[in-house]
RNA sequence: GCAGAGGUGGCGGAGUGGUCAAACGCAUCAGACUGUAAAUCUGACUCCUUCGGGAUACACAGGUUCAAAUCCUGUCCUCUGCACCA
């Protein structure tokens, strides 16, 4: 495999959206140089049915990495993702069953495709599974590699040292889940990690533990996290964080609600936009161009590079003619039920815009729901769907067409 | 192990026998205003309901009482101090 060292891509790598490079940009720039084929991995944990956009900060940095010619590592932390991660969490998590990770790891690897060359002919991206080493360790293993580190070291851990500040329990397990993906990186051998900067301790654990087994530096790529402008984290709740198997019009819609100050990062991040571009976005943002053209550039460049070109076309004519124009005439998503008839508020629960009838009632009470632009006042009334044209449903901001299924 | 404190809704945190589906704050959702932005104002925020109500719920399991988040007993868990330092 011939190593490229082409100047952009590794600028590239060092720079757009990198929170941070341990020991140094320096260090790893020179392996870049040096012409040797390097070993880079993320690892990704299957405890959500689908990748999310915060997946693809990392992935675009693999697939720079496999562009050069490295060898690049896309690690499915299968069992790690059934002892939990406790990154940002104020309280441990409930663990996953075996099953319950089977189930999200399905469509890990379609998604991660689309920013991925996974299958590429001359430089395949490896996937592996950590439960294949994790899985084998006896208690005599584990003691040995605990014996590695320190419980001072990892109350140095800011979210640790919180809750022992607030007097919430930290478990022993959670000490673990930093052991296991040093272990990772062990087994691996690797050269660098790429990871979200929320998972720098854990990376560093590696670093640690790969020097003292191997003897060898990892160098760790911290990239940088979608925040607002408070400072919170993008997307944790469900609601708007975008999942990589939401519709075309979904993620163009979630961009739109993006904060204005959130859109310089966007294209730094959740974008293939090189940094000379992000740079002219930030000067049109700066000269007074409306923000709203700006993050609907960005929204289609997200959506695009999810699913489509065409597919991102689509999304941005639907929302601006629904959400901006008003108008009516355009195809919206569409939902299909088999009952005959049906009483508003059982409707919403069946087409998922409410999560149970008593949140129905409230938005109908709340007046957002509407039917055909009218606004619906009856939360029970029977709906006719089977003899009557195609129902338009909106809740708040979800909209569809309703049609009889037999 | 001993002693003390404590476990309340997504989170923080009031409440110490009835007026508690639980103050207040944050988060969330909806309405108004907008650019599906921010800020602001308003409302909602367990589930079911024939919209009158009903059923669950304040760690868990029992008990006292007309009535319990609130009192009693047991269990589990957390924190602090002491002991232990294998």
């Amino acid at each position: 495999m011939e190593i490229r060292k082409d100047p952009e891509i590794i600028e590239r790598i060092l720079e757009k959206g990198v929170e941070q490079v341990l020991p140094s940009k320096e260090a790893l720039k020179s392996l870049l140089e040096s012409g040797k084929r390097i070993k880079i991995y993320q690892g990704f944990d299957p405890t959500a049915d689908t990748l999310h956009i915060g997946h693809t900060v990392g992935m675009r940095k693999l697939e720079d990495f496999r562009k050069l010619g490295h060898h690049v590592i896309f690690l499915v932390g299968d069992f790690t993702a059934r002892i939990g991660d406790p990154s940002d969490k104020t309280s441990a998590r409930q663990m996953l069953t075996k099953e319950q990770v089977e189930e999200n790891m399905k469509l890990y690897k379609e998604q991660a495709s689309r920013i991925i060359d996974i299958d590429n002919k001359e430089n395949p991206v490896e996937v592996l599974y950590n439960s294949e080493w994790l899985e084998k360790l006896n208690f005599g293993d584990i003691i040995q590699l605990a014996s590695k580190f320190t419980v001072q070291q990892m109350i140095k851990r800011d979210m640790f040292r919180k809750r022992l500040e607030i007097n919430k329990p930290i478990y022993i397990s959670e000490f673990m889940y930093p052991i296991m993906q040093g272990y990772d990186c062990v087994m691996m051998n690797v050269d660098v990690e790429v990871g979200g900067n929320d998972q720098l301790f854990n990376m560093l654990a590696g670093r640690d533990l790969i020097m003292s087994e191997l003897n060898k530096e990892k160098i760790v790529l911290a990239g940088k996290l979608l925040a607002t402008s408070d400072g919170t984290k993008m997307g944790k709740s469900e609601g708007n964080m975008i999942k990589m198997n939401d519709t075309p019009e979904e993620i163009f819609g979630k961009v739109m609600a993006f904060t204005d100050s959130m859109i310089i990062s966007g294209f730094e991040i959740l974008t293939n936009s090189t940094m000379q571009e992000v740079a002219n976005y930030k000067q049109r943002l700066e000269s007074g161009e409306n923000p709203m053209a700006l993050k609907k550039e960005l929204a289609h460049m997200i959506t695009s590079e999810i699913t489509s070109e065409e597919e991102a076309d689509k999304a941005q004519e639907y929302f601006e003619s629904v959400f901006q124009n008003k108008e009516q005439n355009v195809e919206i998503p569409e939902k299909s039920i088999d009952k005959e008839e049906i009483p508003l508020n059982e409707l919403l629960v069946n087409i998922e815009f409410a999560s149970s009838k008593s949140e129905a009632k409230r938005l109908v009470d709340q007046g957002a729901v509407k039917i055909n632009d009218q606004k619906a006042t009856q939360f029970n009334q029977i709906l006719n769907i089977k003899n009557s044209q195609p129902l338009m449903i909106r809740a708040g901001r979800k909209l569809c067409t309703v049609t009889y299924r037999s």
